[in-house]
DNA sequence: GATATATTAGAACATATATTCTAATATATC
DNA sequence: GATATATTAGAATATATGTTCTAATATATC
């Protein structure tokens, strides 16, 4: 009962996404969230307590949809495909990757605390994580200690997103090119045979 | 002639510093630069024309600290050395180093033109990485290319900064442990015998 | 068709903060 | 000591923006 909606929170997850890759964060404001789709501020409220909510919403939408592939090539235990997968998927989700890529998490969020509704689910996508690292390493090293752990991390996140990072700034398309940086990275942090640290 | 001054440049810059390091750019407001020091916020424009240029005075004077050990170890052609300037730097200048490596400039300062005061220096310091790099990748490679400056720029410093953020984003110290990483990846990436690309 | 209610609609409110403005104060020069 | 002026001092202003509030509207259920 009551009126048939005419927006949905997705729409407007979708405008602050749009507005936040082509403004940065300054630009998300409500009214221009609620303008992108020619709703009323009101509307906006009415879906979501805070702006915080929607940012928060919105990057988890993207850590999930990035964490996805990466995770699914570290289960197979190919550790070089799930390095390469940061440029790949850059490359195909450019919008996607400028803002998980060229944000911190705090700069789009102001509050400390995650707004209840998503807490749940960033934690939840935390510990998927880092449980596919921990998995990764023991298969790879015998066991998970902290340094086989930062080895890991290095080769299959810091290193691809840093060789992403610079092209996704200046607004171009990651080039091919950056695979072969990665790949060879990736075979002098991890490569050689498996072998215990 | 006039009245002796309680109050100068640097200490207001030196304020903007501690309380961006502790606090992040949104904490840098104009009445919490002045009142770190007891000062009004009349004498902060009075030194000021904008809180944008205490800002990227601040920028740029880390920039220049960091860019300077950098490009000496260029200068005398010892890449590896310039690799390691960036967690060496980091461990040495927390500070300096959360706030160059944490934030992006155009995190810091809103509009997109700089203080006409900086630009000139913005713009000099940008010009000493370029020359510096391609002179080293001539030294190394004979010529400077595309994808020799990339691959450069990869090794010395995309992948050092991709190092050291993720630690100092949690408020630790940069391991030393990073420097065997950084070491590992500079000579996958440019090691070996010089060689044309 | 009457009613309850989900939703639209947007004006009103609260707040934070950069910036400006006016006055007071101290020091160098004469 | 008088004067000009660099500087302190902080109140006042302007503006932007998140949030709330009240009213209007449309639809499902009875």
């Amino acid at each position: 009962m009551g009126r048939k909606p005419h927006f949905t929170s997705e729409q407007f997850v979708d405008a602050a996404q749009d507005i936040l890759a082509e403004g940065g964060p300054g630009a998300v404001t409500i009214s221009a969230v609620a303008g992108r789709i020619g709703a009323p501020v009101g509307s906006v409220y009415h879906r979501f307590t805070s702006r915080d909510e929607i940012l928060a919403e919105l990057w988890l939408r993207i850590v999930d949809s990035f964490q996805r592939g990466f995770l699914r090539a570290l289960e197979e235990g190919d550790g070089l495909k799930a390095a390469l997968h940061t440029p790949r998927w850059a490359r195909a989700n450019p919008n996607d990757g400028c803002i998980l890529l060229l944000y911190r998490r705090e700069e789009l969020i102001a509050s400390p605390e995650w707004p209840k509704s998503v807490s749940d689910r960033a934690q939840r996508l935390a510990r998927e994580l880092d449980r596919g690292i921990v998995a990764f390493a023991k298969r790879r090293f015998g066991r998970a200690t902290e340094q086989a752990l930062r080895r890991i991390t290095f080769a299959l996140i810091d290193i691809p997103c840093a060789a992403v990072r610079r092209h996704l700034q200046v607004g171009e398309k990651p080039p091919d090119m950056l695979d072969e940086l990665v790949s060879d990275a990736y075979s002098s942090i991890l490569g050689g045979q498996d072998e215990s640290i």
